[in-house]
DNA sequence: TGCAATTTTGCGTCAACTGTAAGTTTGCGC
DNA sequence: GCGCAAACTTACAGTTGACGCAAAATTGCA
């Protein structure tokens, strides 16, 4: 079996889940989250619940399993960078990458944006993956610092990296101008500016 | 019917509310939170299931139901400072506020957070939490800047607000000295410096 | 003591999630 | 093509949390 493992019994599968994910975006859409039921998405995609239990451990997942990517890249961008890279480079090269991914399809993401904004339990599981993210750049930038990543600024890197996403996440939302990575390109010069302000200033203490 | 509310009834009520915290936690201790069920909890505190569910609107609160409080009060700090005052002290009272109520009884606040970190169900929960403490600090910086609350520097400042609370939260956890006043301190320092020069940054840009 | 207000409880319901075992489909070697 | 083993889907049953409702128990006060 080759590495790739892209056999029709793959494809298939991915296939159903893409479905399963896209009736369930069109039924939160229009009942909203809470309102919708995991059997009113097996019923619309013609499967069983436990099917759809079977693909997805919970009920938020169909939201956000495409998130997951977005941290799986930050991950692998940390992993990978030469010896010797700033962290904070790092994170300014994600950061321009998920606003070129949020880009491809910006009304896809502006509804998901308001979906999860329209209800606090959705907004709480976005946080709880973000903590994911912040652990991750809280452990690189220990490494660069040569500190515990349970130390304060780590930590405040982190939290602000995230900040920062969400902050171009709400540009998406609000369409003032038309070039959404116009708009949003400053937002991460501004908190790299931040962040880089914040770990001088306690170097230098 | 005076306005303090403290009849005999409303004494009961706060007693059982308590005693429902207290088993709860002892058996969140034992048995972990997630095989600790309502059931049990009643049972231990001599009630109905129906009962706790009517104090607590879910599981979560048995643990986090004090948690509130400390929002509230940096609410009421942003609310009542008077004009004029730097957000930014207003968060550093605060903090030394949070650090004293802690240290209050440190060995309660050790277990709770043990306890937390020990299931991440929790451990989202009270991000969810803490969200609504970065949307006070966020509106409250806006407002200090005359910016929008949607902006990213607000949130910076909420977020790593947000950041240094934990990292206090991780102080006390960690017992490396006696005095956990005098090794959480800096921390608050160093949250204020690191926000100080980033929000100083954007400004003079 | 007796009554009105409040609290507690029992009961039914719903929805998410899970384990299990029985069906169904699929891919692949022959 | 055929058949079989592996993978996938499904039905079923059970657990748990949470909620509405109305009956029952308790409480405070006149």
């Amino acid at each position: 079996m080759a590495v790739d493992e892209v056999g029709l019994r793959e494809r298939k599968k991915e296939r159903t889940r893409q479905t399963l994910a896209d009736v369930a975006a069109e039924l939160f859409d229009r009942q909203g989250f809470q309102d919708t039921t995991i059997k009113q998405i097996a019923d619309a995609a013609d499967v069983s619940p436990r099917t759809v239990s079977a693909y997805f451990p919970c009920k938020e997942e169909l939201v956000f399993c495409d998130h997951g990517d977005m941290f799986d890249q930050l991950e692998q961008r940390l992993d990978d960078r030469p010896a010797g890279t700033k962290t904070v480079e790092t994170l300014r090269a994600w950061l321009m990458e998920m606003l070129e991914t949020v880009d491809v399809d910006l009304e896809q993401s502006r509804r998901t944006r308001e979906l999860i904004e329209s209800d606090p339990a959705l907004r709480t599981y976005e946080r709880g993956l973000q903590e994911r993210a912040e652990q991750m750049v809280a452990r690189a930038v220990a490494v660069d610092l040569g500190v515990s990543s349970d130390e304060l600024v780590p930590h405040m890197v982190g939290a602000a990296t995230i900040a920062a996403l969400d902050a171009m996440g709400r540009r998406a939302k609000d369409p003032d101008a038309g070039d959404f990575q116009a708009t949003a390109l400053p937002v991460i010069d501004d908190a790299m500016t931040f962040i880089g302000a914040g770990v001088q200033a306690l170097a230098d203490r």
